[in-house]
DNA sequence: GCGATAGTTCGATGGCCATCGAAGCGAAGA
DNA sequence: TCTTCGCTTCGATGGCCATCGAACTATCGC
């Protein structure tokens, strides 16, 4: 038992390019295939296969077999906020001063982090919610106020099938190219996940960027009253 | 100028275990010097030499040359911050279940996180101060109530030399052996500096923990109303 | 100035590890 | 059953880098 925690072990896990980049990729919240990964890495199936379980290994990843498939994701939320927050201080250091966040706009603007939405919109949408009183923020959780509950209530959240497990509902995750908050948690997923499936917004293909569509962001900037 | 930031180059920095003793050992907030990071790295000062080089180069640290002795301090809160949310997966991943934190008492107890009060009696104090309503936590910067405005004050807090800056007055840092929030910011480091200005308790030499005498100890726990 | 102490530079050494090609394995599909 | 596809294992290769000893520079105390 170490009177420290070994820091090293992780890090170097994530110090190495590769792996760096398929932790990257998984950012974007899908389950990703050993091939896939390989792609995203620039690197052939063995090495690829070598790296994946040393990640899963470290803990860093959990891995489903399906079929003749083997789908890779984070570990957890925990894993992710590490990431994020990686990502944060890079950007910062590897952009000295400047303008902070993506070169890429479509990135800047909305992208998915592990499984909620974040870039301009996100936080956007943040802002709105606390202005809005329906989210009143503490440090480790969050809360929804009762606006807010009912709120959400009316979009068509079931609070008793988002069963309050050991996640917290809401939760402030700091946004790397905004540097401000978004808003995570089990509603943070439940609002990605409605986006997606009410055909307003979809995943790019290959990378955490998200498309919305043009009916899709007017009625978004509506719905959760976002002026700007 | 990169899509996304590299999280590699930074990670690698940490994922050297010779690295990585020194980065947490100056998360005992106080600046060392190349040799007695070296010490404590348990290598020799050429090798320590280079190492440190690299932290610099990476803006990981910041070095500080005072007549022969050079002065490595971390860069900023947000690298503490990084280490600390480091330090906090490792600990889980590595403590399988099991109790979280250090086997080490007087770490667990309290010990110095950058440059505040951490560990079982740091996360006392914050769960105190927000029961008396002395702070109100929002999840970027956590404020302090006017309540709380006035009772630092008595405690003899010169809000104007305090002179809010960049840095958040009141801050909420994730402990990694309670799992719980203590607070940081220029109010929290206050707080510490104030704990050994008055005799309370002091650091120990070689280590992040603190050393509460009893009377200190006493004084501490009446002074912010912590019960238990 | 002269020794002592702090830190660096240099060069050599060694080890670890990312990488790949080739071969193996197992599941899907025809 | 045979082929194809996804992934892994094995072995070999190469490169990077942590490490140290020795020599060097700089600063301090005297």
């Amino acid at each position: 038992m170490p009177l420290q925690p070994d820091i090293s072990q992780i890090a170097s896990l994530i110090g190495d390019n590769a792996r760096a980049r398929m932790l990257t990729a998984l950012m974007g919240g899908k389950a990703l295939t050993a091939t896939e990964l390989a792609l995203e890495a620039n690197i052939t199936p063995p090495t690829a296969s070598s790296h994946l379980h040393k990640l899963v290994e470290g803990q860093l990843l959990i891995v489903r077999k399906q079929g003749r498939h083997k789908y890779f994701q984070l570990q957890g939320h925990d894993v992710a906020e590490l990431l994020e927050s990686l990502l944060s201080i890079s950007a910062r250091l590897q952009n000295p001063g400047r303008k902070t966040g993506p070169s890429n706009p479509r990135l800047r603007q909305a992208r998915v982090c592990y499984n909620h939405l974040a870039g301009e919109l996100g936080v956007a949408l943040f802002d709105s919610l606390s202005a809005q009183q329906l989210i009143t923020p503490s440090p480790d959780n969050t809360q929804l106020t009762t606006a807010g509950h009912e709120f959400f209530q009316q979009q068509g959240v079931d609070f008793d099938q988002l069963k309050p497990g050991r996640r917290p509902l809401c939760k402030a995750c700091l946004d790397w190219s905004e540097r401000r908050s978004h808003l995570a948690g089990v509603l943070g997923q439940w609002i990605l996940d409605d986006l997606f499936a009410s055909g307003w917004a979809e995943r790019e293909l290959d990378s955490r960027a998200v498309r919305f569509s043009e009916r899709g962001l007017r009625l978004f900037l509506m719905r959760y009253g976002i002026v700007g």
